[in-house]
DNA sequence: TTTTTTGCAAAACCTTTGCAGTTGG
DNA sequence: CCAACTGCAAAGGTTTTGCAAAAAA
């Protein structure tokens, strides 16, 4: 069921308060654990559930969406959804991020939600929706694609 | 593999002039596909493939899938992601329409692409990127939901 | 008749779930 | 020790693919 919904990030400057943060709520701090948070702390971009497995040496997949999915409900973790394939995972409170991914190349960027807030703005004037670009993204063409005469074949699936 | 990548939308106002597309292209005019692009005239809201075997009497969903390519490919035939949960596909012609959907209740909305040209002006000028909303939707919290005490469960899964 | 399309079965892909065994506190 | 967590296996939901049988041109 889940339901993680997107919990607030939570405040974990580093390693040690994030586990201070799954003790506190009683919660335990197991190797998997550890290891997923360390490798979060460790790259500055978004991972798969597979591609963190395979750092942490191929241990469990079903387990480490089961912890992503703890972290998430906790605040300390998020996704976003890039196009078709897999979640990719980050720290909450480091990447409180929007994504913008362009459809043509699969090429994505991470951006600061304040370069953000004109486009919000408007959005919630024409729309009444206000929007966030956490989860999914905006999706579009980048401007290296836009000067690109858009070739026959291509990699990004529909 | 597939490719089917965002053709630009054919000029196809009804049936006939869609089965014509078809023909014009050296592809057969089966009863399938017939019937997907009847159903499609027929309703205004995207289907999903599931949806659209339903209406034409429970045949073969990997034929539809097959059938829906094609169409996409001609340009006949969009689809569009609201969260997860299946693509829904609708007519590229008559719904030259954008999206936007509510991550909390599930809602979305067709709009006029020309509501969003300032959205799509802000962007580019922003971030580089040509913005589409029309395979990916605008997500964010819609105006019911907005003045809601925000629900401790709910439906939108993460 | 010949080429395209269908139907079925099976697989692929990402993610979740059940359960027995292991581990953290 | 005991509740929480892991690993494995299996399933679930969506979409794709292989192949022989059927249908369009």
């Amino acid at each position: 069921m889940t339901v993680a919904h997107h919990k607030p990030a939570l405040h974990a400057p580093d390693l040690e308060s994030a586990l201070g943060a799954l003790r506190t709520r009683g919660m335990r701090v197991s190797t998997s654990r550890r290891q997923i948070l360390e490798a979060l702390y460790a790259v500055e971009e978004p991972l798969s559930a597979e591609a963190l497995t395979r750092r942490l040496g191929g241990s469990d997949l079903a387990s480490i969406y089961r912890n992503l999915e703890v972290l998430e409900e906790l605040g300390l973790v998020r996704h976003v959804h890039l196009g078709h394939g897999p979640g990719l995972y980050s720290l909450a409170a480091r990447d409180d991020l929007e994504f913008v991914t362009c459809e043509r190349c699969g090429a994505f960027e991470a951006v600061e939600p304040a370069r953000l807030d004109g486009v919000r703005e408007l959005v919630e004037r024409e729309l009444g929706y206000r929007a966030r670009f956490t989860h999914f993204p905006i999706v579009g063409v980048c401007a290296a694609c836009l000067s690109t005469p858009e070739e026959g074949a291509s990699h990004a699936h529909s």
